[in-house]
DNA sequence: TAACACATTCTTGTATACAAGATTGCAACC
DNA sequence: GGTTGCAATCTTGTATACAAGAATGTGTTA
């Protein structure tokens, strides 16, 4: 649904700079504990405060930033608590879809969608890289989608943006990448033969996975990777 | 926790406005339907566009409110299906919070506090009416706070909010408030006895009980009771 | 009466002005 | 050096001004 048909109104100026400072979060342009003023970002996104503000409120609201009364705004820090909590609550969300989409009068057709994807005929057709990363989050994303509830999967896709910081930072040795190939088409099948409780297993083994990989991620790996990025895009804030 | 230690801001003209608006939804001073304008509440409450404009799409983000572009608020309209799939969400999150609350190292000490309310050892100690209300809502809330998992806690008490509206409409018959107390109380008895399945489904059922309630409302019966509560407290908007 | 044209009013979205207070830099002093 | 006092600057929170366009009411015409 490229460009809706409704025109009500254009995007506004809001909703742009909601979107750019939240890729600036996702690409490590902003990491937890930079500073900054409503202004500076004005400035940056030659716009007026007011809708920097709408969209600063929106990304506190949603826990990507803080506002410090009068004395400026900061990337929030990791808290590695929540990302717990964030998992495990992915987790039930997940597993519920499995039993869930059980459940349905008749498989869903996103199931058949994904297991082209992860259950290539030919190995070669696998991907690689970031393309993985996006690859494993929309096979989550779209399970859950396939369970039918809007508003579980809006909360979930809310967790996933939440998480994405932290999982950008897992998905670089081959091993996880071989892995989670076997482990997503050992989800799909266990679906496919309408065995939830089997899925909802291996779905919970699965993302634990990904949680451990995860505790091993601190403000230092960050800023490394932060400073990587920005020696190849350079020129940005 | 009164007060909080921290006064680093008195609580913002915004913050005021937000809840002075979701507290007239939840009194049905505002029903799905009315339109209204910034400057009407803005005059109102006596405050300027601004602060308003922030609660507002606060309370758009959250489900309450639309924003109808260059043509004023409108309070959003009940959507079934979107009833029907945020109490589905619920009992998933309270099935989830039953089994991690059995998976504790030791009961929560919530586990007695609500046994003794809903268990009481006299009947005559049972409440009535719109207290009742109240106390199944933080029957529910506080059985999820218990599980330990704040995200979680989070996402179910927005959840109750919402639904909080639809349900005012429920807990009336008095034979619903006895099996209240009945099903609350097996509830926690299968906690207590370490029965996680078992207070799944009994929490499953109790909970498809409001649910089938619910499902009897109209706008017609909102706007019913909106004109009973504006007799009962007249002078306001 | 019904329908159309037009002008007025109203509405949101954005930009800017102002207020109260937090932060910071610097000079003076021990 | 280390600390204190103070003023200049910066910050958010709120109020107001303006712009583009939607909604509405009125007068005119048939």
């Amino acid at each position: 649904m490229a460009e809706s048909g409704a025109p009500t109104q254009r995007e506004s100026m809001a909703d742009r700079i909601y979107q750019a400072l939240k890729e600036d979060i996702f690409e490590f342009r902003l990491i937890p504990g930079d500073k900054f003023s409503e202004s500076d970002i004005a400035q940056r996104l030659s716009a007026s405060r007011t809708p920097v503000r709408e969209a600063l409120y929106r990304l506190e609201r949603e826990g990507y930033v803080d506002v410090l009364f009068r004395s400026g705004w900061q990337i929030r820090q990791l808290d590695f608590k929540q990302i717990e909590e964030l998992y495990d609550l992915r987790i039930t969300l997940e597993r519920a879809a499995m039993h869930k989409i059980c459940r349905l009068d008749k498989p869903p057709p996103a199931l058949r969608l994904l297991n082209d994807i992860w259950n290539p005929d030919a190995p070669s057709e696998r991907a690689f890289g970031s393309t993985v990363r996006a690859l494993d989050e929309s096979f989550h994303c779209e399970l859950v989608a396939a369970a039918g509830n809007d508003e579980m999967t809006q909360v979930h896709q809310r967790i996933t943006d939440r998480l994405r910081i932290v999982r950008r930072l897992d998905f670089t040795r081959p091993d996880r990448i071989d892995a989670t190939y076997r482990e997503h088409a050992e989800i799909l099948q266990a679906l496919i033969a309408n065995n939830p409780g089997e899925a909802a297993e291996k779905m919970t083994a699965h993302i634990r996975t990904s949680q451990e990989a995860v505790k091993g991620i601190s403000l230092e790996r960050i800023r490394e990777v932060s400073q990587q990025h920005r020696r190849r895009e350079p020129g940005c804030p």
